[in-house]
DNA sequence: CAGTATCCGTATTGATACTG
DNA sequence: CAGTATCAATACGGATACTG
């Protein structure tokens, strides 16, 4: 339990997780597709979820820089445990909680 | 996803919401059964997971008092996102992750 | 563009003493 | 036994300026 909410605990974590769920994506276009999130933070939970494994960085090496972003193999097997999150948080939504 | 995380996303509610899970549980009996807990905690976590709608608090209404904590019905939709968590915690500790 | 470094406010947690 | 109250530590997130 633990374990697992360390790994999509962050703030905006499951948010990232739950984009690059459905294609990889360049920073940039994160940032974007997250209006709220600040740069720091992106970043720092980008780093963090690499760490963890669950997410792929792919540096094409250029100047200037491109950087991609995918779910590993591995953070796949984290994609129904998002879809149950999110899921559920619709419905607990509807019913008036948090 | 964020509405989810916050009814979750405590530091111990997860475990909380593990234990009742298996069954319902005295106050005493679930610090007992998470050693690390705070007395503070506990109960803070239990309030808000009550207001959240997830759990029942059944008391007794004895002196000394008695007071029982269970999934309430909406609770039990949690359970499998619940247990998708920890099933998915354990394999990442196993991997060597966070 | 992607990432780093620094400063700061606050939310969350923890320790502990106390009440009915 | 279950719950409250108070105080202090810190982890976390946010804003901003800067680098290669």
């Amino acid at each position: 339990m633990d374990t697992a909410l360390s790994v999509i605990g962050g703030r905006w974590k499951a948010t990232i997780l739950w984009r690059l769920s459905e294609r990889p994506m360049r920073t940039s276009e994160l940032r974007r597709s997250i209006p709220a999130i600040t740069e720091r933070m992106l970043i720092r939970h980008l780093q963090e979820l690499v760490r963890d494994g669950v997410l792929t960085r792919i540096d094409a090496g250029t100047v200037p820089p491109h950087v991609t972003y995918e779910l590993s193999e591995y953070g796949q097997t984290l994609a129904p445990v998002v879809g149950a999150l999110c899921e559920w948080g619709r419905g607990h939504q509807r019913r008036g909680g948090a």
